[in-house]
DNA sequence: TATTAATATTACATTTTTGTAAGATAGCAA
DNA sequence: TTGCTATCTTACAAAAATGTAATATTAATA
């Protein structure tokens, strides 16, 4: 069950909307004290926020730039000004949705669902990275090309996964090296260009060798 | 670069869009063709699609459906029908996001930024699902609670993982053994016993071994 | 071209992961 | 209680993953 927290200085509108959503199989929190409020709505946990621009204190834009600086969830902004500079803002503050009162209630329910759907896919789908020349298979840790599949290690993997993330920029190899080892433990430079090699063994099993490119003196190139 | 698909019947505006959304970094791709449409789309491998929702042969609230059967890629619907109806159908057909025309491009832009953030996340971001009682760390292949960090093997990892997409409900033996060994490999039963066993070993030493609840005859739980 | 430093390759030893076997325990029904 | 079956526990051997060392190759530049 999602927990959604709304935050609204409107008593009223805000226990209507509580009600609502409890109605619709969610689990609805309210927040009514605007003080702490970054740090409470932290706190709480919740796996999206329908949030009002008009508050006391500071406005909901401010906060949802600070919850940006910290943290993924879903943002729903909701505000009576139906202004496109204020969408503008919010959106580029970093919310996902923008939601103008008096708002259709099945609409702003099909957002909601629409935005979780999107934010837990990692979390209920596989967890695939679709690169083109192959399919990152990190939940059982694969690297698939049409109907081949091979078997990574967990240094493969993490080597693979991190250069995909990357992709198209040089990666250093003392980058690499601090996602692959904790920096404390003195692991000699060779052992990444062995692990490097055993990646690209696996990769020329599916024709793509040469998909990761050295830098000479710089590091390594997913292209 | 992220590439997008523009599908838009009328000309002058898809070409005016494409290179407005040139200008701002993306690989604009243009559809003219609109019968085989959605299996053109789908081999198009866009980031993101711009779909208008008047077009010609089929309407595309229906590809937009048609898409979401086999792919969760970013949907935009674009439509000049200023209509709560449409976007209330747009969105419960999986659409992530509603504009009408004639629409302000910097909005447009905002949302297709604020889309594709939120898309991107799984790819961009350290792959981690927040369990409340622990983080499973799944680009790393970690169990973490407050500041302990376990090491999950390929296997502990597969099963824990399955496990939280499947939380708060049974989830029998035979389902976990086909998730974790191709059906074809015969592999004794015991074999996931000990294997769970091992997990909750490591589940232990974070105070949450009984996280994962035997339901004798069914399968496991994890609470 | 010769030199040097960076990276690649190969082989091997150690460590970790994994599956199996054998016996123990626990829940349930007669 | 007894017997049965599902699950658990422990120990061990085989297989896989990993780090290291020794040597080879390559690219840059003096």
């Amino acid at each position: 069950m999602y927990k959604i927290l709304i935050v609204e200085d409107d008593e009223k509108l805000r226990n209507e909307l509580k009600i609502f959503l409890e109605r619709n199989g969610f689990n609805a929190v309210i927040m009514d004290n605007f003080k702490n409020i970054v740090q409470d709505i932290l706190n709480l946990k919740a796996d999206l926020i329908l949030l009002d621009i008009n508050l006391p204190y500071v406005d909901g834009e401010f906060i949802c730039k600070e919850i940006r600086k910290v943290s993924n969830i879903p943002i729903i902004m909701v505000t009576s000004r139906d202004s496109e500079l204020d969408e503008l803002i919010s959106l580029n503050y970093g919310a996902d949705q923008y939601v103008t009162k008096p708002y259709n209630i099945q609409i702003l329910l099909a957002k909601i669902n629409a935005l979780l759907r999107r934010s837990k896919e990692t979390d209920t789908n596989q967890n695939k990275i679709d690169c083109n020349e192959f399919i990152l298979n990190i939940s059982k840790s694969l690297l698939e090309k049409d109907d081949v599949k091979i078997e990574l290690t967990k240094n493969e993997m993490k080597i693979l996964h991190y250069l995909v993330m990357k992709r198209g920029c040089i990666v250093s190899r003392e980058e690499i090296m601090d996602y692959l080892w904790d920096s404390q433990s003195f692991i000699d430079d060779n052992t990444l260009t062995v692990n490097i090699k055993r990646l690209r063994n696996k990769l020329e099993e599916i024709d793509l060798k040469d998909i990761i490119e050295t830098k000479r003196g710089q590091g390594y190139l997913l292209k």
